[in-house]
DNA sequence: CAATAATCGAGACGGTACGTCACGTCTTCTT
DNA sequence: AAGAAGACGTGACGTACCGTCTCGATTATTG
């Protein structure tokens, strides 16, 4: 960053002197490594430098200019993959919009993406910065996203005031992901379905009643 | 298994010809495997046979010719390990039970134990075999007791006689899994309650019902 | 040796007790050892105790129980199987007697055979044992029947009285072994026969007149 | 060679792209390959690449990425090593000439280097590059020296015109290396004179009495 | 006949070295 | 400067044999 661009008092931008960094390269490295992940089953392990820099046709040097280790690296290429199709719908009802949005993601996940995302979880436990990486760059931004949503159904009365959100998203994903990573059962369309019945259900019975008898605020 | 030990017509055990495997090495590599993980936190990618051999006080071949490989041991090791305090309770009460059990994986989550599971849970997402071993040498042999808790809850009316335990499962721990994989919030047994309350509160307020009003059936 | 067998005060043989070593096994080691060395190329350093004991269907322990270590098994091989075609003959002339013998040596050198000698001279220079087995064992025999025949020639008035029959031999045996082991030139029947017309040449001018003018003695 | 250099239409020199090779590494590795054949009795065999590497400081991969195997390796140390001490002198006597540089051959032999010459021609019975180095870069050099040697002898009348300088040779060295290599007996000074004079016997008759009257064309 | 004793096969044991691979750093020339 | 090329020292990989050991089974002599 500070590394590539000076700025001068007058706040103009000014060149540091130099070849400037290669574009092609830095493209090159992160397509290859997350082609590489994308195909691999056993992504993580198996991915090396060596065989990042040789694919991309890039030295080896040119790969630890930029990122210091290859968890950096991949953490860099995953983010710069992130789907631009996990937005959250806004149909009108939050337990829809919820349904939808986990659906997109369990498409997602059994994806050829899918690999890449159980990379990033599975290296992350051996290093921290992959886990944050996940955390940071693609679990939050989804977050802040399925808060609105939430607020919406709060506003809306489909959910109480008094929702926990962390815990009702926790409680939506969380058997998400283990099925993505443990395997035991497999990760559907209809699963969400229940996941949802299972989560919401208390809350809908209160939304029905509240429905025919509408909140005396209103 | 078959390999060392032969039984002839009459059913008596007859030992393979030649030095019988040292127990002694056995135990040591499994024990080296098992410390190693536990006091590392980047265990699985940062095990390695070499050490293991070395610090059992072992050859080499003698590690691989038992195992073919690092997930292999490590999935023996963590079998061998598997802790025998995740027994769940029989308090009168499905929730108290499972909330109870709960509350202990979370406790073995955080201890040195956890590091265990971590690494079985990351490298398993690079290996098969050891998310196998997870699955069926930790995983399931819990499931089968909690579906016997389960059914107690149904057979006391607690639980309605559909219920889909897998399902009610995967939404009580696929949270306590995301948040000990991720680590995006704490895991503490307040969690553990709320999640209980999300995931079982429709049935509460049924259960609450139906113990004023017995079933009629009954 | 003194092992095996027990000598009473008597002198009869007396068995020791256990069970009497396998000749059956004893042979299979020879034989494998002696097939492989003269089958391959590179032989001494290829042989392999524990390929020896697999293709002689042996346990290891029984080859290492009767020979301390690879040359003593190589030696012991090779000595069992000196050939009996390298006698000298005796057709009155020396020069004729050893021209003929050395013809066998070459023609032995160069069958399959040869791939032995050369693995007991190449691996008896990392291994003293070895030269000296090949030295003892093949090479001084040999000699000795060659100093008989020597020995003739003097009498006969071939050969003066005063030769140094060593040195004779070995200008005699060294450019053979020469060739063979630095294969720089072939080592044919007719390299022989001129070899011996370098070595014998002084003494063919002083034999001719000699049997001229027969020795006054006489 | 063309790995490292190459050439433009010019003929100027260009460097191979990427870092250029240690030469110091390879003066280490070569130098400690040579120490160690010199000074152990049974060198080829002893002789491991990972000691070469760790004794000359160097990482193991360096050694294979130049010499593909330890014979490699060897002969490369052994052509850097060869002495300049062999050269042929010119005393005016062919015999003279040849017994002199033999002398220096049997007292190299002798001394440490000695070692050496047995490690190559011990190890080279198992790998024929072995022994083509020495005879290649070791032996035929030398005859080279020795051929005009002999022609010097010849021209002077000292030798027939018809001589077979090989068998000559062979006759003359063959002994010197059956000692060596066998050490049936001990190879001083004086068994170089005394193979001389078996060798040379036949034609110093003839150059004596040449001399007394000198070849007609003179 | 039972006890004793040595050998046999099989094969596991703790080691050492193998030759390969990737690591992360370096040194060169080119852009 | 940054780029590519590629050599460097390091260290783990998984394999092959080393020479030793522990088994049960076998085959002899001795008491």
């Amino acid at each position: 960053m500070g590394k590539f661009v000076k700025i001068d008092c007058a706040g103009n931008h000014r060149r540091a002197p130099g070849r400037p960094r290669s574009e092609r390269a830095r493209r090159a490295i992160l397509s290859c490594t997350l082609r590489f992940l994308e195909n691999r089953r056993n992504g993580f392990a198996d991915l090396t430098i060596e065989h990042v820099a040789a694919s991309a046709e890039v030295g080896k040097a040119t790969v630890y200019r930029w990122w210091p280790n290859k968890a950096a690296l991949v953490a860099d290429a995953f983010a710069g993959s992130v789907t631009r199709k996990l937005h959250f719908p806004d149909t009108g009802s939050v337990m829809q919009d919820m349904n939808l949005q986990m659906r997109q993601l369990v498409k997602i996940l059994r994806s050829r993406r899918g690999n890449l995302v159980s990379a990033i979880l599975g290296g992350g436990q051996s290093d921290r910065t992959l886990i944050t990486a996940f955390r940071e760059r693609f679990m939050m931004p989804r977050r802040s996203e399925a808060y609105v949503t939430l607020q919406r159904g709060i506003d809306r009365g489909e959910l109480p005031a008094s929702l926990d959100m962390d815990l009702l998203l926790d409680a939506l994903y969380g058997p998400i992901y283990l099925r993505f990573l443990i395997r035991h059962d497999p990760l559907t369309p209809e699963f969400v379905d229940e996941l949802c019945t299972v989560v919401f259900g208390r809350f809908q019975a209160a939304a029905s009643k509240a429905k025919a008898a509408p909140p005396p605020g209103r």
